[in-house]
DNA sequence: CTGTATCCTCGAAGATACTG
DNA sequence: CAGTATCTTCGAGGATACAG
């Protein structure tokens, strides 16, 4: 009844772990070191505080992400990939260059294929 | 007001396009050639006949997947990758390995922080 | 500045039954 | 076999206000 490929394999793991709408691009966002929570909302952009928590939180408890808090005041908190973490971003970027160069071609066929009606297929 | 980096750049589009439950798994499924609806159906595992075809059906709008109907009965549907669509095979491997690399390591992090009260941190 | 709590909306996805 | 329609559930994600 279960699954035959990919079931349990863990491929869907990283699959699930990244596949929402704000995962990869957060990951993205540390790739390049050490980051303060605001500077990465900012970064992003459009990612309210709450999910961006929520979202740094269960990468934090993937171990792909470290939370460094400084007692200081104004206080300070900063996020950083973990070495397991920055492995990720290697098959992030090839999900980002690829953008960069088929994302007009996605955004073609969507032109063409909206005018078209759904089944009427050829 | 609004995004710095990634904002409207095509990464996004692209991991908005992957970013769901099955998606990536739709096409990961494809990449051995032309698969029929039922046969991928069986091969995922775990997806609904209704989810399955509206996957397909945003992929054949975005171009990434072509569908081919025979007018045969009973009837016969076949999905296939566009050359497009097959380009995006590579950085999905590319999740998948680092799945197989590191899944475990996930699962062990997970393991251990979840043996810690949330903001007890050292 | 960082984080949490609450409320609310919206769409993804499942179950089921039915049509071509 | 393929696909649609309907109903329902569930959680992600946004807005806001508040706490440390």
């Amino acid at each position: 009844m279960e699954s035959p490929f990919l079931a349990d394999c863990p491929a869907r793991l990283t699959v699930e772990l990244i596949a929402d709408k704000w995962t990869a691009v957060v990951l993205y966002g540390l790739s390049d070191g050490p980051v303060r929570h605001g500077e990465l909302a900012e970064l992003i952009g459009g990612i309210s505080r709450k999910v961006l928590t929520q979202t740094l939180r269960r990468l934090e408890l993937h171990g792909l992400v470290n939370r460094h808090a400084y007692a200081e005041v104004p206080p300070r908190v900063e996020y950083e990939l973990t070495p397991l973490g920055a492995t990720l971003i290697d098959p992030i970027h090839m999900l980002t260059e690829w953008a960069r160069e088929n994302g007009e071609a996605v955004l073609d066929a969507l032109d063409v294929n909206e005018r078209k009606p759904p089944r009427a297929a050829a």
